[in-house]
DNA sequence: TGAGGGCTCTGCAACGATGCAGACATCATG
DNA sequence: CATGATGTCTGCATCGTTGCAGAGCCCTCA
């Protein structure tokens, strides 16, 4: 099972330990002859280094970890791919792990028996706990936040502009002549400032427009998922006077409401448009296709990385905040 | 930087380091006023273990590496997220790096610099590699591969009968009465294993129902996208006798398919009717929802993994090949 | 000729944890 | 009282690698 180490190759090879590592890392001068004496020796061996061994002398992995609510929401698996590419430009590979949005599963990578001490750094996307929890159980290594929660300035963040990303959003579906637009994400609990900032967006737009908001059109939702999406466009089609537009939280969201539009009869965007956040390739393909506001999906994994390495190699610096740009694109569930 | 170590709480406490080692690892005999005591200083110093010097010592690190085409294909984020659970139930954290299916990445992982060695085993989906060049460069730890691919029994494998999935979603849509069905996917190259084997179903499914196959309809992709499923579908309908159903070797491709079919002014099912294969979350949700083959994904994780964690744990057994469930599932783009 | 300087190469210590053998004290037993 | 068993605790060696200091050796040059 266990491969060759230095030890054995320096045995064989007639050379000490040290000779050998020198020539497995470049390092040092090794003289031709002898350089190619003990290469003969890895060779036949099939040496590999053994990395835990290299980073318990050195002191880090070379390892970041992405923690993220759920692996499978395509936002976080296209998100997660950007990471691994952009760590991967650094030299770091990346361990990826989900909470379900689970506050417990959340809080465990804080705890004592966290394998966080395994990582140079974390990426995380907290859906539940705090940032009063994150400072006081303050883990040792550098921790960058991405995306969710509004946070008081304790850590790196980096997440676009919420509250113009919406504000656009809905101000489009204005612009179209809609006056009943209806938000649907709206999370009015600690936990969904990320949601809140949405909303703050949503009557941010119409009151620069001069408009009421129609309060009974803002759906709340506990997650952003497609089933949620459909049934909340469900409860709006059932209204008295139901919407002609939808600001939906995220693409998510805004699929499973043009499913249940569609469903009910109604032609999108003719009766009602629909416009998403996140941009997921998903959003492309279908059937009308989404408009969305684009995240720089790219670009936040990159700042994010980058962050986090400096923060890793460099002194501690302050806490910064990065805003990420964004941009609508529209397709065909606004502009038919 | 570095926290406490094991030795700083000892001094502090006035004991050997074993002494804080056996009360940290709640081994050996402790007395309860000595357990106290050096309780009270490590949590007063926080202490957290070095995993890193831990992993070295044990020869393990409890984790294991994912390894996949793109991770933002939702089939491999579905499976991503299976895997992480398995494993987490199992108490191992999952690395997961993606190859984009180049082959050259995909040897990287198996080459001398390699981060293979922080990991205790390796669950592979390889594009282009080869079972030989696998078998060569053997690495040394346990492998499980997953899905693709023909494998000649070198290695532990999981995954589908795609012959009889292939056959049954051909079977259905010749069952609904379609005499013209055409096969989006086909990769008749050494790398097309698992494509091959798809259309080798295709064709079982019209020799039992003794029929031809339309060879001019079987279309060749040499990605499994979104965008290649609409191209392959828009060279179909511009065919003089385009036609009646068709098979997608996947769901990205049978979701472009029909947002081709849509563009083109057809109708699903009635001028067309589509079946893909994997169960995407998203078919549930495209408008009209997506026929599919589905295979199980949650055992295919279960099952890589457990056979994965048998191999590192227990003695080296014979290269098992796991075929796992899956079923037909009808919506409306067969069934409208 | 011998001091000094490069060039190669080596051995020891250390990273932080755990396995093992044993030291020491206490206690029960014949 | 001697013996052995039991219960606590300790120190050393070790995992496989790299940092550091220095040992030889050969060469050059005054």
């Amino acid at each position: 099972m266990a491969g060759p180490t230095l030890r054995d190759v320096a045995k064989r090879a007639n050379v000490s330990i040290r000779t050998v590592s020198n020539v497995v890392n470049g390092y040092a001068p090794v003289s031709d002859e002898l350089r190619a004496r003990v290469q003969a020796v890895l060779d036949e061996l099939d040496y590999r280094p053994n990395l835990i061994a290299r980073n318990l002398k050195q002191g880090r992995t070379g390892m970041i970890a992405l923690v993220v609510p759920e692996l499978d929401v395509p936002y976080f698996a296209e998100l997660a791919r950007e990471v691994i590419t952009a760590a991967r430009a650094r030299g770091y590979v990346v361990m990826i792990d989900q909470t379900d949005g689970d506050g417990d599963r959340e809080r465990e990578l804080l705890g004592r028996d966290s394998r966080a001490t395994m990582f140079d750094g974390l990426l995380l996307s907290p859906l539940s706990v705090s940032a009063e929890e994150l400072r006081e159980r303050g883990n040792r290594i550098p921790i960058v936040l991405l995306g969710e929660h509004i946070f008081n300035g304790s850590f790196h963040h980096v997440a676009i502009d919420n509250v113009a990303a919406a504000r656009e959003a809905t101000t489009h579906l204005l612009d179209l002549g809609r006056r009943r637009v209806a938000a649907i994400g709206d999370q009015p609990y600690a936990t969904g400032e990320t949601a809140q900032l949405r909303t703050a967006g949503y009557r941010q737009a119409h009151n620069r427009a001069g408009l009421e908001v129609h309060e009974e059109l803002v759906m709340s939702t506990p997650h952003f998922h497609r089933r949620l999406g459909a049934q909340a466009m469900e409860r709006l089609l059932a209204m008295p006077d139901p919407p002609d537009a939808v600001f939906c939280y995220n693409d998510l969201l805004a699929l499973g409401a043009i499913r249940a539009l569609i469903r009910a009869g109604r032609r999108v965007p003719d009766d009602v448009a629909v416009v998403g956040l996140d941009d997921i390739e998903e959003g492309q393909f279908s059937t009308p296709s989404l408009t969305t506001i684009a995240p720089d999906k790219g670009e936040i994994a990159r700042r994010a990385v980058n962050t986090l390495l400096e923060s890793i190699t460099g002194t501690p610096s302050a806490p910064s905040e990065i805003v990420v740009p964004h941009r609508l694109i529209v397709r065909e569930s606004t502009s038919g």
